[in-house]
DNA sequence: TAGTGGTCTAGACCACCTA
DNA sequence: AGGTGGTCTAGACCACTAA
């Protein structure tokens, strides 16, 4: 055999259900019965199901049993840096900014800090041959580890700042993208004369708990930029 | 015991990893070594890694060992529905136009097809509380049991359209976002007077062999629509 | 009570890697 | 040759569901 009797499992049930053959919340049939179809035992039986969960083609419930899921028609990965989109590299990066600030009420309230504590404010433009591309506000709350080497901060991503401080596995992040037109400052920094629509990405990271441990809003020329996601 | 013994060990690995004991790249201790650590046998310790694996945090290779991975930084998953966003709901749509027509060299490209075969146009406009939103064009290869219900055409999101014709859990999905200023059709169609940035969302559908099968553009106002993402 | 899925064991054989 | 992960078995006991 080229695939593992598991694999065969799988691949029969995912055929079965993309040709219709099982349709949602059709019951799949039990794990006794496909142990006497493929002549398996109950374990490799339940490792083709464990997949099948996992890639979302069914849920289980115990004592009932194994049911087709309904398809997520509208989930998308999207992988967003910064620095790179699908039309656009930045081969440069200006600090315009790294300072220590005491947040207004806004900004602490959008941290959950109070304005007494310091906050560190990282902004950039980002360069692509020589053209400003798009205009970048960071603000951390501070933590051991943070980079305070410029030339590490003008390359850095939004998760790599914070990654230096602590496990990147615990961080929760969060994506807010919309459409805006520039004010007067971004228009400056991006060179705009003439209509020009922005593409405004928010970031916000937490940590474990969900404290949220940092705030960022890229402004990207409209023409610099273009975002993808994809099913699966 | 309240945690059956493969999820202790999980949150075990877990831990070590989230607070930087076990660093990327390094081995995890093997699964005989776990057997004797937790006193079980190989099969529970096995499904315990099966878990940390597919919920990204190490790899295996066979022969060698388990390793932890490299967090995936830049990675979110984002949820997109023509009709619903983080802080607007269509709550009425009207069909412009339904219509079959040969589609010009571009379009033809697009979808992979020739100048010569048939494909389905639905225009339509968005609203919320009786303003327009969004104007929003898909193109669609003919198959059987595609809605032709004016009132279905009117309510349904592009994959939903599709999924009538075949089971929803083969297609592939492409998301393309970008923001660019409204043409004059467009401005007549969201009623912009004024300069006002648009979002655009184009989405690609294509069936089980990445053979096209719908094409459409959701040109939306940028100040009603919000699109959110996060990580895991 | 019979059937279902959830957890777990104590073995087995294999292919692969390193020394 | 000895250790590693990958596949597989033939049992076991449990909690839950349904008739």
């Amino acid at each position: 055999m080229i695939n593992p009797m598991y694999l065969t499992i799988v691949e029969d049930i995912k055929q079965k259900i993309s040709s219709g053959q099982l349709k949602p919340s059709d019951a799949v049939p039990s794990e006794n019965a496909l142990c006497k179809e493929y002549g398996a035992s109950r374990m490799t039986v339940r490792k083709g199901l464990a997949i099948l969960a996992n890639d979302g083609y069914i849920y289980s419930i115990p004592g009932k049993g194994s049911f087709v899921r309904k398809p997520e028609l509208n989930k998308y990965t999207i992988y967003y840096d910064e620095m790179n989109n699908s039309i656009n590299t930045v081969d440069q990066s200006r600090l315009l900014e790294v300072n220590i600030i005491m947040p207004d009420e806004k900004l602490a309230g959008e941290l959950q800090t109070t304005i007494n504590k310091n906050v560190i404010v990282i902004r950039r433009l980002f360069y692509t041959e020589g053209k400003p591309v798009a205009y970048d506000i960071k603000y951390l709350l501070y933590s051991k580890g943070m980079p305070i080497v410029e030339k590490e901060l003008e390359q850095a991503t939004f998760p790599e700042m914070v990654s230096g401080s602590m496990s990147a596995f615990s961080l929760k992040k969060e994506l807010a993208i919309y459409a805006q037109m520039p004010d007067k400052e971004v228009k400056q920094y991006l060179n705009i004369y003439d209509e020009l629509a922005l593409l405004v990405v928010e970031q916000r990271i937490y940590n474990e708990e969900k404290k949220p441990i940092g705030f960022c809003m890229t402004y990207f020329r409209g023409d610099y930029i273009k975002l993808k996601g994809s099913s699966d």
